[in-house]
DNA sequence: GGCATATAGTTGTTTATGCAACCATAAAGA
DNA sequence: TCTTTATGGTTGCATAAACAACTATATGCC
């Protein structure tokens, strides 16, 4: 039997992700409020390089959930902000190999407390233990579709 | 105190959003099998005129949390798809009011089954009292932030 | 070794977002 | 009435996403 939990009315915003937009454009603001300079999305590749340097660009579409040429073109932008260097593989010449710059480094304390500050604002209101299953049925949302 | 329930492994798919991405991409490749040719942003429009039909730009800005920029270029996509028509208001000359073609209203039933047909494939292995919280904390979410 | 196939990454095109600046019209206040 | 301010909408520019087509290198198989 399907889940017929929806009833019209309410299926827009879960579609939708009004609330992760929120988040998102919360997050930007931030940033900029604070003389970051980055988008979200930059910020988003950054953050798997400050917990492992030195990944692919494979590595990043799987980690980031973005194709290839979304990995590619930020990538670029990253470059030309010089926080990240392409550096080719030894081992496989098809591979480019991402590494932080001390620029990109110097980012990572302050951006992650925008990051924990903005889901506070975000959480306002929320017990912990509703949060626990919003993030139960996020996850399972994303294992049943992301392929 | 702030809520602090988020470790930091967990954080990155809240604020990223990667569940309602996941929901956007399944709709959009269930459109496209089906040969539904609009994007799920421009559905997103129609979504609220079918609701009511006739409203102005800016009533679809709030409806559809999108800014100014974004509904008009979307009513021009639409527009040039032929699926809605821009009419001047007569009480008052900024104000387009946005009506749907008899083609944009022969997608109704079937985009609409397909957004609940997505959304069953979203939620397989979820269950309706997980999912009402869920839709609960993502509201207080986006009241939070919506700003 | 040589060919088919898979993998890593890039490029082109269309669509969408975010932000700032702008134009036209309406409403408010002196 | 005249000026200021608010509102509705458009345009320009930079960034990003989705998808298809492409190049280069690696791997598997005969």
């Amino acid at each position: 039997m399907p889940n017929n939990q929806f009833k019209k009315s309410e299926l827009y915003s879960f579609i939708t992700g009004k609330a992760s937009t929120a988040i998102a454009r919360r997050l930007q603001k931030n940033f900029k409020q604070s003389g970051l300079d980055i988008t979200i999305e930059q910020w988003s590749v950054l953050y798997h390089l400050w917990k492992e340097d030195g990944i692919s660009q494979q590595q990043l579409c799987e980690s980031t959930f973005r194709d290839k040429p979304s990995i590619t073109r930020l990538v670029d932008n990253l470059e030309k902000l010089k926080m990240v260097k392409r550096v080719p593989s030894k081992d496989d010449r098809r591979i480019n190999m991402i590494y932080l710059t001390p620029e990109a480094l110097k980012l990572q304390e302050q951006s992650m407390q925008l990051a924990n500050q903005t889901l506070n604002e975000a959480l306002v209101g929320v017990t912990n233990g509703q949060v626990e299953i919003a993030k139960e049925v996020l996850q399972q949302v994303y294992e049943n579709l992301k392929k």
